[in-house]
DNA sequence: ATTCGTGCAAAACCTTTGCACTTAT
DNA sequence: ATAAGTGCAAAGGTTTTGCACGAAT
């Protein structure tokens, strides 16, 4: 749990709760993409006894402090990562979906992150659009579901 | 509505009622993104009685048939746009979206289209991902929102 | 002490589905 | 005639919310 995080709720007023603290260890330490209900159960094994409620209400709250990211995949529950770097707004890697078994992995953004965000920059010329973040999503087969 | 929808729904031995074609020719003269509530709205205004239930079910065939692209945005219910060039899973435009507002506008990919493709082609050799298409989604604000 | 967070259960919301009836082929 | 599509109402899954209780400040 970093401090930037406990500053964060304080600045605007949050409390810093058991619950939150949990939430947020557990992805930290899990580090990939979970959906609520998964997390919710996971911790129940781990012995806590978190309402599904406030899985649900902590995750918004991880999401606004961007202390988490959250994707929305069609289809499935909305998933959360937590977001490494404490950039603000700045997706820093995009995302590989599995149109069979649905996993979700990261994909560095490699050179790439550069000229899209200069095309972010450029948006409003052409489209009268200020743009101010980008999600970028590869859909296909995982390895693991090709070799089967 | 155009022939090659008729072949393809023949080819696929599904049968042309007249509620998907009611349903395609709204979508090819709104020309924008729409909600499956949104559309069976506007046709009961338009005197057609056709039943929500029936709206998703057409929708999902024709996204199916790529007559029709499905886009879903965090939040909201998923919107339909008519697929004008009858290409074969290549995505042919980007999506802005308003954070304030919600709209969705379109996006001309211009030469970065080409750039993404070859991108595509390239991600087996680094993640052992067979890519079959992806999504660009830039978030921000739209004109509307922005002068008010 | 006060304000905010939590748990529970109920609701909201979007979407799908079972079944009997209707329609396209 | 047959198989597929439709409407209705009910259920599904995900997420939010009202309210009384509990905990952090």
């Amino acid at each position: 749990m970093t401090q930037s995080f406990r500053d964060k709720l304080h600045g605007e007023g949050y409390r810093l709760t058991r619950e939150r603290q949990v939430i947020l260890s557990f992805l930290e330490t899990a580090k990939g993409h979970h959906d609520a209900v998964e997390i919710h159960q996971r911790l129940r094994i781990n012995g806590h006894r978190i309402s599904l409620a406030t899985v649900y209400r902590t995750l918004n709250l991880l999401a606004e402090l961007k202390a988490v990211e959250r994707l929305c995949v069609e289809g499935q529950p909305a998933t959360y990562e937590i977001n490494g770097a404490d950039q603000e707004g700045r997706p820093h890697h995009y995302h590989l979906v599995c149109s069979v078994c649905g996993r979700v992995m990261d994909m560095d953004p490699g050179s790439l992150g550069a000229s899209m965000q200069k095309l972010e920059e450029k948006l409003p010329q052409t489209y009268d659009f200020r743009a101010t973040g980008h999600q970028l999503t590869f859909f296909g087969v995982c390895d693991r579901c090709a070799s089967s």
